[in-house]
DNA sequence: GACGATTTGGACAAGGGTGTCTAAATTTGT
DNA sequence: ACAAATTTAGACACCCTTGTCCAAATCGTC
């Protein structure tokens, strides 16, 4: 019963899932090849249709290539977004719900499948493309960076860190953080759970070490931040 | 008066120097347009040689390819241990003298021209040669990260640093020293001196929260560590 | 100056990729 | 079931790249 047409294309449902599937594709193939290495009919394959298609769709190899960036920013953006959701404004445990939070930011958004891809892909073509990966920039960390800061800051206020700069200390976190994920990262590959929790507990520790606020082992004392406002 | 041969070489200068070259220019031609894109009339053409002379000393483009990596590998090995060669063991301003070691790192082996090349070669086509890459794994990481660890586990046992894992510690250094570094090295930019010694102080200045030992306003009490060899 | 080795530039075959076109088959909405 | 839109498979022209071959020019050494 889903026979209702969506409100602006015409093309209705069949059209829209074989788009995605060719920049799924193309995504694939961009990341293993290369661009120059990337062949039209290899994605056509891997995405189960006609070379003719991808054509139809895309029109072009390099606009295929733009909007596999667009899609992939866009992705990792709604998930960065949504993992940032979770941050421990009201820690019970700082310690474990900022390891936790790590964790959750390398799983979800970083090592997936989108985070992988995307990171390549500005790796690997970024120099070819410099509006392209400008936009990229503002969309993404653009974004992103000051998210994460001022949920630092706010943590800060509460009391619960003693930080100069939240923006630093966000790149400082995620620095520390993925410090033991560097080298995999830069061959392409994914971390295994373990790795990604081992270096997340690591930084974690290094952070308080830094910027805890040692509070006395009976528990925080919680600050009364809100009421100024 | 260089007129004397090469040991064990029959071709003796000339020849040398164009082999250079060409490994040079491929470098540069690789890391800008990608393997599949590299092109080998324009690596002939930057080398300041012709096609045929390419294939003369390399043979084919993959073992070209091949000994750029090796060349990149080794010459960035050199550079890292010349630096590591500097850091502070007997540290007169331990805050600064990390700095300096960690700017150093990254202005002559991180983001000179061979660092930079290597780095974007390994994210590159890393995944497509997996026996070269683990090649450089070992000659690469595998080497230099424990001769930096070994560094702040003299640091420590001098007392000079409160550390646990040293091998945790020297990743962690570098993670936050780099950290503002990341999103320039993403894009395969290199950042200008302000950044690199702005993010090292940054950096260095969180390291030391973490890790310093806090001397006295005096000045560092230095222990009788050596009493003991 | 003469000799051998190296380099050069140009031509060449073989292969592969992009993007277009077409007519037939298939899917989708009514 | 019908009509319109989409997809498909195949052929095609065009261009680029790799790697080889060869004769002429150049280089380095004696």
């Amino acid at each position: 019963m889903r026979a209702s047409v969506s409100p602006d294309t015409f093309p209705p449902r069949g059209h829209e899932a074989k788009r995605l599937s060719i920049v799924d594709a193309a995504a694939s193939v961009f990341c293993r090849e290369g661009y120059s290495g990337a062949n039209i009919d290899l994605i056509a394959a891997e995405a189960g249709v006609s070379r003719q298609t991808v054509y139809n769709h895309h029109g072009d190899k390099e606009k295929l290539f733009m909007a596999v960036v667009r899609d992939l920013t866009e992705r990792c953006n709604i998930g960065i977004f949504a993992t940032i959701a979770t941050f421990p404004d009201q820690p019970g445990d700082l310690e474990a719900d900022l390891i936790g939070f790590a964790v959750r930011l390398n799983q979800n958004c970083i090592c997936n499948r989108d985070g992988k891809f995307l990171r390549k892909l500005i790796q690997t073509e970024g120099e070819r493309y410099p509006e392209l990966f400008a936009e990229w920039r503002e969309q993404g960390p653009g974004r992103t960076w000051p998210a994460i800061a001022a949920r630092f800051a706010r943590l800060a206020y509460s009391g619960y860190l003693a930080i100069d700069d939240p923006d630093v200390a966000a790149r400082q976190f995620l620095g520390l953080v993925n410090a033991e994920l560097q080298t995999t990262f830069m061959l392409g590959g994914s971390p295994c759970e373990d790795e990604v929790v081992q270096s997340a507990k690591n930084g974690v520790r290094t952070f308080l070490r830094a910027f805890g606020r040692h509070p006395a082992p009976g528990g925080i004392k919680k600050h009364t931040a809100l009421a100024n406002a």
